[in-house]
DNA sequence: GAGCGTTATGTCTCAACAGACCTAACGAAA
DNA sequence: TTTCGTTAGGTCTGTTGAGACATAACGCTC
């Protein structure tokens, strides 16, 4: 229709992706991991995310106990307070998801083109 | 937590795209829409659904309201007491979004099955 | 031992949401 | 005119989830 505009940026898949039974992983914990990641801390993490170190540590938890390994590894106590860092585990998955998503919205441009030519 | 078997169709990806502010389509909402395409009728959509009368509503015409345009036309009263069908916006719709996540599907099964494999 | 910042939980409240229930309008058919 | 099944809502309630708050344990540092 336009060809001159490319710039549809208000149109993003989000994939979320459903493993096994009441697991499921989706950009808001991939963002938390990674924030975690960065700063070494749950606490600092859930700060920078403005979301409640409650609800940071929940979900985390429920990523540990969905994969029955650990995805973030913590220490309380000691210089500073403590501090926890992602497993190899949880720096695999965050890499992978990554690749997924990149790869979900290169490979389906086209088709996310045609629905959003719909709201026009 | 078992190991199960190992061909898990279990994970999949289920695209929920945002459109806009406030408006978003995923799984649910084009699930609804193909079945009042069969049906021809929001009431008995609703019921193989299993969902309220209400809610179908409500999701149609949230989708009716954001796409500015309606995604589904209406009749009320006459023979059969009325009907719903879908206008060339909501075929297209459904249609698009059908496209999309088959393709979705299809060309990240390889990213999938590298985050499946980290679940094991 | 006291202080500190962090992890790790429990609990309470409030808003959002889903579901249930109810009513009105509509128009063809009987 | 009455009946009927559908669309089109309004309203209430139970449930779920997030957020706020409080507290304990931990182990370095001072």
């Amino acid at each position: 229709m336009r060809p001159t505009t490319k710039t549809s940026a208000a149109i993003l898949v989000r994939p979320r992706i459903y493993l096994g039974k009441g697991l499921a992983i989706g950009p808001g914990k991939i963002d938390l991991l990674r924030t975690v990641a960065e700063l070494k801390s749950i606490a600092a993490a859930a700060r920078k995310l403005s979301i409640p170190y409650k609800r940071a540590w929940v979900l985390i938890d429920s990523l540990n106990q969905g994969f029955g390994k650990p995805v973030v590894e913590t220490t309380s106590g000691g210089k500073g307070g403590g501090g926890a860092s992602l497993t190899t585990l949880g720096q695999q998955l965050v890499e992978k998801y990554d690749a997924l998503e990149r790869r979900l919205n290169a490979q389906a441009a086209e088709e996310l083109a045609a629905v959003r030519a719909l709201t026009d």
